[in-house]
DNA sequence: ATTATTAATTGATAATTATCAATTTACTCA
DNA sequence: TGAGTAAATTGATAATTATCAATTAATAAT
């Protein structure tokens, strides 16, 4: 297990075009004359929940769209504990600072079953250099990345941890069409708020007493009206 | 008071190129072909402390290059409260977003006496068609936002409240060629790390005590030596 | 299916931080 | 300078969260 696969490898011209999920990714506004000048294959990866897709120390040669699934960026303090910094998403690009030749700033680690094409960071330059139509897409990327740091910053690090919880709960809960999400592990939970895994697990199974919180497997669902109630104490 | 004052009006010909942060603004890599791409005026404005250089509700004409001084970004919530997402610095760019076309994500507001460039967004544009000198600027800094975006979400939202505010100080004092640096507020550095104003006095006093820390005014320095004894209390 | 292992839950208690309130210190403006 | 205002500090107490420890539930391996 925890294992990686290349399933695929081509040269984006038609295999980039036809992607299911081509509006949500880094080659969205490409034209057909953009793929000609892709070079170096793209790979399509498959892992397993817990492998690891990248590692600080890494050689950085990849930047990584999330095709489906979950990736947690995550920063390993001296101490030896952890501190999650930001979860990825279908369309979410992985490994960005890769563009500016400096290190990776995180590992990147599968949490489910995720599948990414796996880009050479040359295909970016080459691209970058011939045609404009990349630059869009990586800078409003870029900030895309920002302002959900900020949101997270705001929403995810202060007030009570019942309504940090509640608010990561209906963060992970966004924008899925059936609103069933993977619910992290009570460890990843307590590393993504900063708080003790106990406490994320009283809080989360007083959330399923309640009957704000449904979960089969790490399946889960929520129910917003229920939660609501735990988002904020003072209104 | 809370003044803004335009001091000076310039095309970037001659100005920028002696400009005396030259090598940490936005411009940094220009060659001189490139400055006369600018056709708007660039402006240097003086802010007095506490005054508004832009809002969330702005229209998006510009960004900013912080020449000397303190900005902090500032997120509203809606029970009235507010956090501040980030602290701006000499070289830092402010309102980045704008490159986007997407409103400010924040309030920026100088916490002292603040000197900044207002460079319209129309220059941006026009220097990035006809040249790609600035492309590794703005994608560099997009790279520091994030980055430290990520250390604050690390050293500045776990641990004690001691240990978060012995890390904001460390983080201030940082780069400060004499270590002295603007000591903020209690009740910024309250929604700075998510604690309050009472607790934020407590240990701004303690570490006073402890001859940690010296403020006159609003000037401070550290004796890091010292610090480091509240910065973590498992090592 | 059964055992071994890991994750989640719960309890009791200590430590930390928020809250409410009062006082002292610093700053502003006439 | 001196009164008025805002900011910082401190105290007492309540609420929240961490810590340490035990138990139960879920998952993986044979």
């Amino acid at each position: 297990m925890k294992a990686i696969e290349i399933t695929q490898a081509w040269n984006g011209t038609e295999k980039c075009q036809q992607c299911p999920i081509r509006d949500l990714v880094l080659f969205a506004d490409l034209k057909e004359d953009d793929f000609r000048l892709l070079h170096l294959p793209i790979n399509d990866l498959e892992l397993d929940k817990g492998s690891i897709l990248y590692e600080q120390k890494d050689e950085i040669n990849f930047v990584y769209t999330i095709r489906s699934g979950l990736v947690k960026l995550v920063r390993y303090l001296p101490n030896g504990s952890y501190r999650i910094i930001r979860l990825l998403r279908q369309g979410d690009l992985a490994g960005i600072e890769a563009l500016n030749g400096s290190a990776y700033l995180h590992h990147a680690i599968a949490m489910q079953s995720t599948s990414v094409c796996q880009i050479p960071v040359k295909n970016i330059e080459q691209l970058n250099s011939h045609s404009s139509h990349l630059y869009r897409q990586l800078t409003a990327r870029w900030q895309k990345v920002q302002s959900e740091a900020d949101i997270w910053l705001a929403d995810l690090t202060m007030g009570s941890s019942r309504s940090r919880v509640a608010n990561l709960l209906i963060y992970l809960a966004d924008s899925r069409p059936d609103e069933s999400f993977y619910l992290p592990s009570r460890e990843d939970i307590g590393a993504l708020l900063a708080i003790t895994t106990e406490t994320a697990s009283r809080i989360i199974a007083e959330f399923k007493r309640a009957g704000a919180l449904n979960t089969l497997r790490h399946t889960a669902k929520i129910d917003k009206i229920k939660l609501r109630h735990f988002q904020q104490k003072g209104d």
